[in-house]
DNA sequence: AACACATATGAATGATTGTTCATATGAGTT
DNA sequence: AACTCATATGAACAATCATTCATATGTGTT
């Protein structure tokens, strides 16, 4: 019936690296941050925004969604300042915000043509 | 009532140029891959695995988890050959198979020392 | 001021994902 | 062969997330 092995360490040594590795480390962050590239509407959004600006409309007609599907992952995407907006009149243009862009995503958006390229 | 701007293209040069920038790339496979990334559990199972191997009950001591739980993510992370494994009698050993790691990934665990350490 | 358009948002619904419990499998030990 | 330990897995449940519909907000136009 017991599972003893969560009682005892069985291999002590590894257990402390592995342990000690996870506290120098922000799993959490981390997990959140992929969290935001998870989703295939926000990453269509992002590549879509990639090269260009566009307007909420815009993106909605590029990814053939709803707008207001579009709307809560804009936010979502705000929130988290991976796209910046830019107000023109009635529509609101955005951008990436290159700045906050996770080194790691520059680079997977960079990395993508080459790879699909090839 | 309606909102028309998903039947007009309003900006379209943009979005000619949105939609070739999502054609040329492969979303649903990127999504797919930062999907593995976005789980806390399995980040930190990844984490644990960076530099040390370790038994499933090791990880579940080292992530403080039930057995099954790492069990089932580990099956996950298996199925997309992020981890391979080794047996030596009752246990199952668990490395990184960084032939198949994603370049995004690798670097990502790289980062990770260097920026938590600063 | 009334209207139309672009975007945002709240609430509800549906889909996906993670964890748990119970149990199965497969290896070593007696 | 019976038993124990380590791991895996199926099914149920809980939690999270994305999308929809209805409606609100805010801007420009008449």
């Amino acid at each position: 019936m017991s599972n003893d092995c969560e009682e005892f360490v069985i291999h002590p040594d590894n257990v402390a690296h592995a342990k000690k590795t996870l506290e120098d480390s922000n799993p959490t962050e981390l997990a959140g941050f992929f969290k935001l590239l998870a989703g295939e509407t926000r990453i269509k959004i992002l590549l879509a925004l990639s090269e260009v600006e566009l307007c909420v409309c815009d993106i909605s007609t590029t990814l053939n969604a709803k707008q207001s599907a579009i709307s809560h992952q804009l936010r979502y995407l705000r929130q988290h300042r991976l796209v910046k907006t830019r107000r023109d009149g009635k529509q609101i243009f955005y951008t990436l915000e290159r700045e906050h862009l996770h080194p790691i995503l520059a680079q997977t958006l960079a990395h993508m043509k080459e790879e699909e390229a090839s």
